[in-house]
DNA sequence: TTGCCTTACCTAATATTCTTATGTATATTT
DNA sequence: AAATATACATAAGAATATTAGGTAAGGCAA
C-alpha cells in the first residue's frame, strides 16, 4: 500500500512540520501528513517515534509533556540548532529533487 | 559530501535510463549520471552492481557480455517485464515528488 | 618503463532507515 | 458493551545504501 514512499525525507518532514507549527505532539504529526497528502502519506509510528527520540537526542528538538485531562502528550518543538537543521535538510531535499527531475523526467501536475 | 542522495531511487534511475538508451553497461551508467546532474549524483558501485544483480533476478533487465578488446562489459537492457516495472516505479516517484512538494514546499529552480 | 589514473567488474561488513508486529492505556463513538 | 480513535512506545526483521576492499586491463605522462 504505502510503496517505498517515506524514502529517508522523514526527518525532514517532521523539521519542516515543526518549523511551521511552532510545537507538535507525535500523533498530531501524523494526522498532519495525513490531511496535507489526502490520505496518500502515513507515517508509521514505528518510524516516526524513534525519530523523534533520536532528534530530541541530537539536540535538534525540544520536548515539554503536557497533561491534556488523564492523557499525557508530548510536544517537541524545534530549537535553535535544529533552525540551522532545516535549512540543510531543505537545501539537501532541493537538491534531490531537482536533480530526480533532471534525471527521469517525471510529470508533475 | 554525498548527503543521503539516493534515497530509495536508484532502481528507478536505472530502469529509466535503460528506457532511454536501449542497452547500457554498469560504469556507463554510473558516468551518464555524472554527466546528467553535473556532478551533483554519483553511484557508488557497491549500490549499483548488486543491483543490476537484483533487477535480472527479477526478469526486468537482460544481460548481454561482450568483449570489447581485451575487456568485458556487460550490457544491461529493458525486458518486457522491465518496462512495466518503469511505468509503476515513474508513477511512484511522481506522487512521492508531489507529496513531497505539497509538505515541504521547497524552492525548485 | 614505471607509476598513476581511468575503465570495468565484483563482494562483504556495516550503517541507516523503514515496515511489521506488538504492547500499554485512556477517550470517544456506536 | 464493544469497537474505534487517541497517544505513547519498543523490537525483530527487511531493504537500501556506504565504505572498504579486491581483481584486472587500458591509456598517458614523467
Amino acid at each position: 500500500m504505502n510503496s517505498k514512499l517515506l524514502r529517508g525525507s522523514l526527518e525532514t518532514i517532521v523539521i519542516k512540520l515543526l518549523s511551521d507549527n511552532a510545537e507538535m505532539y507525535g500523533y498530531e504529526i501524523t494526522q498532519k501528513v495525513k490531511e496535507i497528502t489526502s490520505g496518500e502519506l502515513k507515517l508509521t509510528e514505528g518510524a516516526l517515534y524513534p525519530t523523534l527520540h533520536k532528534l530530541e537526542g541530537k539536540g535538534i528538538l525540544s520536548v515539554e509533556t503536557k497533561s491534556i485531562g488523564n492523557r499525557n502528550r508530548k510536544y517537541y518543538s524545534l530549537t535553535k540548532s535544529g533552525k540551522k537543521e532545516l535549512k540543510q535538510q531543505m537545501s539537501d531535499m532541493e537538491s534531490y529533487i531537482a536533480n530526480m527531475i533532471l534525471l527521469l523526467n517525471p510529470k508533475l501536475d
